[in-house]
DNA sequence: TATGAATGAGGGTTCATTCAT
DNA sequence: GATGAATGAACCCTCATTCAT
């Protein structure tokens, strides 16, 4: 006999054998961080948005910490590979400039990507695990990008567009993709004076 | 018979009547802030931090929340004023630099700001009253970069300095210098092209 | 307007200002001790014997550590008055053997001093902070106990009474009081021969 | 693909068949025994420390009392069988009384089984099958010191020794030897007077 | 005005036990 | 036979907040 459904409406789980449980976690931990931040990271909150009982996050994970190391790790990679496709299809500096701007101007799922990364970069100011990571990822964006703009000029173009992302963000009116597209073509290069459309 | 003193570390405080107390409130709070982050503003912390009973925290602000916004809008108001203090003695855009180049390889006391300002940026993402509050931030600096370089390049300087600020923040290896001033350099006036000292 | 009582049969409890709540959590520790061991002290436990809310134990103490401490060191005072108060009226020899036999043999008010004794020696094994405590306990029980005695035999009529009553506790079969009374007065007299009363 | 490890610090441990697997894990909740004391006794810390993995143990006793009820019958059986061997060469009362100081004096081996006899002691205050094996260990204990005391004096030998020993194992200024051997001497035979070695 | 006692929700974690493989 | 994934209860403790004094 199977055992009756709880009152409140929320359906038996009857899920054993589960495989890439586990991931699923680590995604749901992800989601969590995306809309509460750090702060959300609770075992119930992850299990609830996961649809896991609490149990298979303790048993899982041995920490929390733990938790939040490995998601941030699963965000990183996956975020990486995705980076670098931006720019398989970039032959020219013209190219180049549209593929950032669209990353700062960026669609609800590049969202995602800008929130996950501050968070990262904020929890990484405590924790010298974190901050590992977060080294890793800053040196393997600025690879991608100096492919095109030489090393120092992708340091630059990296923190730029990183300040461009935090403000984007933040702010209530929009500013416009014409001035960023100016801000990051003078970037790529110095030579551009006016604030259109490069043409040569 | 001394009534009992609670569990925690609370000792017995005789101070009454304090004035400006609710000020040493905040200031413990942002201290809390730049340690813990976040996370670390509670009632307790701050109270202990600013060795004054829990119940002081309680009487003086009607909610965490609270708290945390004046907390955000006290440090607004003293970083906007050392802010623009730092470009008094400004004259050519060398010594622009030079206040730059410092403002981004910090002294311990800029570490303070910078991990203050990333906290309120992070915090104002998911509360609307700080996010006013991080706009208002932006736009008073910007203003004053504005009085060196224009509106539309002091926008694209603030962004690159949170940019540079972050990586700083988080570094291992901290990068030279000369590496951060050469693209602050190319940043506040475009025709430059070497990586060394500004002559003129 | 009053909150409801809940459904459960369990009156609201609307007591605030509750002076001497502390000492009535430790008695209630006390109690849990007796009836289920060290492993039986958890705040829920605790708070529901005395009666009082979960937040309120945490609140009166730092931990459950000191909570179990100090309900020992409550225990220990007590009993010590309780123990040397037994001997107040004992003159002779045969009425500190009337006395010493009835410790033994005790009734039920026995019993929870018996077992909290044993539960004390158990976990100072492993705690120095209770070990002091213990000792203290067992110094001040043989100068009691010296005062007719002597202190050699003291310790020795001491250890003698800790292992029968520990085995008056445990046995099913209760050994009778005259072999009780037999041992306790060749202890205290080694010059006694005869298991019956000593008329001398 | 590995499947994932589980998050505690199980290793993975290839070996199958391991005969007497139930014998070792027995002996390792004897070591955590002496080490924690009965809370120590869970599932996993016993599968660590007898090198199991965590099924092992479950799958070997049906639940944890059973575990802990073996464990203790396991110890009784080895410790009767070393207890009655200590008296195997004792001819004279005063070879007799060397043996039961050297008892309460205990090297750190003797340590293990005083610390497991007290366990065992207080569990059985709660648990009605402890209790009669406790019992029958008593009985059989005094069993062994009657052959050279008779019945009613291997009573009061015995509780004596318990007392002693426990305050050997918690006093931090261990008793003297000369007085432990007194107090043994002349419990052992009454007519001793003098505190010193009995010659005769 | 100012304080600290009081409360209950919710946090991280450990755990005995069940069960599919 | 043997294992480890899985589960939910219960653990200790921290906390925001309320309220009597």
């Amino acid at each position: 006999m199977a055992p009756p459904d709880p009152a409140d409406g929320t359906a038996r789980r009857p899920r054993r054998h589960d495989p890439d449980r586990k991931a699923r976690i680590l995604d749901a931990a992800l989601d969590v961080l995306v809309e509460q931040g750090t702060v959300g990271i609770t075992h119930r909150h992850v299990a609830a948005r996961a649809d896991v009982p609490l149990g298979s996050v303790t048993y899982h994970f041995a920490s929390l910490a733990e938790l939040q190391a490995q998601a941030f790790a699963r965000f990183v990679e996956q975020r990486g590979s995705e980076f670098a496709a931006l720019f398989d299809g970039v032959r020219t500096r013209a190219e180049l400039v549209d593929v950032l701007v669209d990353l700062v101007h960026g669609s609800p799922s590049r969202h995602r990507s800008a929130v996950l990364g501050f968070e990262l970069h904020l929890a990484a100011l405590r924790d010298p695990g974190l901050r590992a990571l977060a080294a890793g990822w800053t040196r393997s964006s600025q690879e991608v990008l100096a492919r095109f703009t030489g090393q120092d000029d992708a340091a630059r173009l990296d923190a730029l567009l990183e300040g461009m992302i935090m403000h984007a963000l933040l702010t209530t009116e929009p500013r416009s993709r014409e001035a960023t597209r100016t801000a990051i073509a003078r970037t790529v290069d110095p030579r551009e004076q006016g604030g259109s459309r490069a043409t040569r």
